[in-house]
DNA sequence: TCGTTAAATAACGTAATGGTTAAATACATC
DNA sequence: GATGTATTTAACCATTACGTTATTTAACGA
């Protein structure tokens, strides 16, 4: 909704790390150590990543013994998603673009290709 | 596709001011002092934010005279909105749960709203 | 060639980011 | 209550990001 909320969920998504972390998670909830393991990463800084994605509301966290799991919450994607349609239309009226060029290169078949 | 790529779009989508920036081109090419405009923000500081953008592959220069017309390409949006796709299931999901629970709470009537 | 305009680059300051190790906290078990 | 395990917080460091002003480059027109 918000421009600050597209804003933190965009920050959130700009980390390959982070990134990974929710691909993990779309597997089902897990421990820190556990998604932690993948990475050559100390603890605290898989820690402070969570910590991001939880400010963005991208993850939320529970208790179990000694564990916090964490769960994924899709929710502020979507927001990302509506976003992105305003776009729609310029990406595929680009790539119409590349496929009548692409189209048109094939019909000349042998010849030199000079676009233009 | 790559990893790297899907980076860079995001990280450059991660900014205010250059998400501004690309509304504003998707009402048409325009120049650098046009986009500078609505910015409380000096001219070099847009000039780097072009350049990030340019860097992501969402905009392209050209010259006209002494203005260097900036145009958006949104092809890198599509990656950002294919990568998006994997998670559509799940804040579909979690949407239906809200539903739900909407629709629990207006069946149940006048009485005290107790989830669970 | 000189002056003007548009934009980029240089040099710089400051704040945020992403990582580290060491210490603290929370819970379970003995 | 002492010990072990999972996780967070504290303190720190290096790099990047984002802004500034001053200078430079590029293109035009008198």
């Amino acid at each position: 909704m918000t421009d600050d909320r597209l804003n933190s969920t965009l920050s959130a998504l700009a980390d390959p790390t982070r990134r990974a972390i929710l691909a993990r998670l779309a597997l089902g909830e897990t421990s820190v150590a556990e998604l932690a393991k993948p990475f050559d990463m100390s603890g605290p800084a898989v820690s402070r990543h969570l910590r991001v994605l939880e400010a963005a509301g991208l993850i939320t966290r529970s208790r179990d013994a000694q564990r916090r799991p964490c769960r994924l919450n899709a929710a502020p994607l979507a927001e990302v998603a509506d976003w992105l349609e305003r776009y729609r239309l310029f990406w595929e009226a680009s790539f119409d673009r590349l496929e009548d060029y692409l189209r048109e290169v094939q019909s000349r078949g042998g010849e030199r290709d000079k676009p233009r």
